[in-house]
RNA sequence: GCGCCCGUAGCUCAGUUGGAUAGAGUGUCAGACUCCGACUCUGAAGGUCGUGCGUUCGAAUCGCAUCGGGCGUACCA
């Protein structure tokens, strides 16, 4: 496409070359200082002259005016200047037809990009623990994650996207030995993770009264470390349980993932990471334990090996950082992890660049986020603190579908539509801000279905497409594009120019949300666009063409943006 | 104590490499729609950008200090 905000650049360039030859250090490119204007009214780009009153000596209202009477080039835009600052205002007629052909030519694509070709990256996130329940505070990792992986793939990345199961620890053992004292197949096959859960809390309750229970459990875990067949075979089968609960969920999210290695699988990794830090000279012994200190990099030693010998998930973590280099070659891998844990990472890429490792540093990255508390609570699962993911998800179903029920009682495929409307609206809220935030869940609130959500980004696809639907012959008219000269139509095409600019945002910041206000901005704008501006009108099928044009990229690119928020957008809803 | 992060409207949050009159949603109040989908649209009200000093032509944005909050701070992950 032709890139207006870089033609404008160009011709400014031009005319400041003209209008002042002894001009210094300005960029090859000036793209990147224009700036978008407070208010559209004020133009659609705009350059501060600021930026040059400097290296020329004069006021910048001086420069702008200058800049103004010189610059000539219709085609494009048309300069104004206002204070300090250049304004200007695109070639409407032109900015309509050659923006839409670009994201109509795009087939569904517009934004996606070649620049990640080659490249690889590794996401690690959702990570859930076994014989655990999943709940709200697992969200923001498996959606954040999911869609940056989407995002990569999008911009022609090989994306890795991993589910590193907590899988390894003593609390196995003690579940192994809880099961064999009180529990049997039958029960847990239906029960599941809950009942693994109950098994778990009547060993440690039982345990705090009969201390020998707990040296079973180690004894177990020591089973398992061993490769004992009876050990092996009941953690496997664990593990299957706690994977087909979490299984279901990650397919109503539309979730999954290239690989599950764990921390089990990293197990019979570390020895040799222990003996390379050994090598190296960075392992210490300290109480008893094995340490790398960093204290000159202020930073706590990090632990490698308990007193007792036993590797810790700091370990585990060096030795599948170490795997992942050595299987996947990747260019970034990105912990997509709670910001709890940001010195647990520090002290990971500190001491894989002190192995040597200096990608460690530049390729390694921790994609923090907040943390998830309920009503201003702690997540507890003791205290009965706690939000499980399936009655989430099943309850933002049930609410999607009484709206339906009510207001599209003749829908086909109600309950498929449901579940895209109700997981639409748990997705889009939880990638709607920065992911540092922290979020408090109140039910009310993700239950919310009016104002910036999910639905209402998808009602406004399925609005376009229902007016798609009803064009008939007025489709094959001649596109008029003056019949797009007006306010609200110009920044729907602004925002429809810049959507490419947001995935790539998005995409350096590991900020999904940066997409959700893109696709938020383009559904409020046709919205108005809509409310006022007939797009149907039979006495101008050259005008309606043009509006049609419009709908249809505005749909294919909210559909896009949807999805890479992992989000569906039905047809009708 | 030290480290990381956060502080913007009643609430939840945006605010681009410093740039024009600090913006949305929600809630409150008031309106619009004979019409392509009323899950839509418009308006009003609501601000010492935690505080102070500094850098700058210009600071919510950068620096220093300070207050408040969250998280972390070796044998859990």
């Amino acid at each position: 496409m032709r890139d207006l905000k870089r033609d404008i650049a160009a011709q400014l360039k031009q005319t400041i070359m003209t209008v002042y030859p002894a001009a210094e250090g300005l960029p090859e490119d000036l793209s990147g200082l224009l700036e978008v204007p407070p208010d559209p009214q004020m133009g659609d780009y705009a350059f501060p002259c600021f930026k040059l009153s400097r290296s020329l000596r004069k006021a910048p209202p001086v420069i702008a005016q200058s800049l103004e009477a010189a610059f000539d080039a219709p085609e494009t835009a048309r300069a104004e200047c206002a204070g300090g600052y250049l304004n200007f205002f695109l070639n409407r007629g032109n900015f309509a037809q050659s923006t839409l052909k670009a994201v109509l030519d795009a087939k569904g694509r517009w934004g996606a990009g070649t620049e990640g070709e080659g490249k690889t990256i590794c996401l690690d996130y959702s990570s859930i623990n076994i014989a655990k329940r999943f709940h709200i505070g697992h969200l923001s990792t498996t959606v954040l994650g999911n869609s940056l992986r989407k995002i990569f793939d999008f911009l022609g990345y090989k994306t890795v996207s991993i589910n590193h199961l907590g899988d390894w620890g003593t609390q196995f053992g003690k579940m192994i030995a809880a099961y064999k004292h009180w529990g049997d197949k039958e029960t847990v096959e239906k029960g599941g993770v809950d009942e693994m859960t109950r098994l778990y809390v009547r060993f440690n309750q039982e345990a705090a009264e009969n201390p020998a229970l707990e040296a079973e459990g180690r004894a177990w875990f020591k089973k398992i470390e061993d490769g004992d067949e009876e050990a092996l075979t009941i953690f496997k089968w664990f593990k299957d349980v706690t994977l087909k609960d979490a299984m279901r969920v990650y397919d109503i999210l539309g979730v999954r993932f290239d690989s599950y290695a764990g921390e089990s699988f990293y197990a019979d990794k570390t020895a040799a990471v222990v003996e390379e830090l050994e090598q190296k000279g960075l392992l210490r012994d300290s109480e008893g334990a094995k340490i790398v200190d960093l204290e000159e990099y202020g930073m706590p030693p990090m632990l490698i090996l308990k007193s007792d010998g036993a590797t810790l998930y700091h370990t585990r973590d060096l030795a599948a950082a170490l795997y992942r280099m050595n299987t996947y070659h990747f260019d970034q891998c990105l912990y997509v992890v709670a910001y709890q844990q940001d010195l647990h990472f520090r002290q990971l890429f500190k001491v894989l660049e002190l192995m040597g490792y200096d990608w460690a540093a530049t390729r390694m990255k921790h994609v923090a986020f907040g943390m998830v508390s309920y009503e201003g609570q702690a997540l507890s699962t003791r205290k009965g603190v706690m939000i499980y993911l399936d009655e989430l998800l099943t309850r933002a179903q049930e609410k999607a579908l009484e709206i339906i029920n009510e207001k599209s009682p003749n829908l086909p495929d109600k309950e498929e539509v449901a579940r895209q409307v109700g997981v639409g609206a748990v997705v889009y809220s939880t990638l709607q801000n920065g992911r540092i935030k922290d979020i408090d869940f109140w039910w009310d609130r993700a239950l919310n279905f009016d104002g910036e959500t999910g639905p209402y980004v998808q009602y406004t696809c399925a609005r376009c497409g229902s007016v798609l639907r009803r064009s008939g012959d007025l489709q094959n008219a001649a596109p008029d594009y003056a019949a797009l000269d007006n306010d609200e139509a110009q920044q729907l095409l602004l925002l429809l120019s810049r959507f490419p600019e947001a995935v790539r945002d998005a995409a350096n910041k590991y900020e999904p949300y940066l997409i959700n206000r893109a696709v938020t901005d383009l559904a409020k704008a046709y919205n108005k666009f809509y409310y006022e501006h007939r797009v149907l009108d039979e006495s101008d099928p050259a005008g309606t063409k043009a509006r049609l044009e419009l709908t249809q990229a505005v749909q294919e690119v909210i559909r896009t943006g949807l999805s890479l928020l992992g989000i569906e957008a039905p047809e009708r809803m």
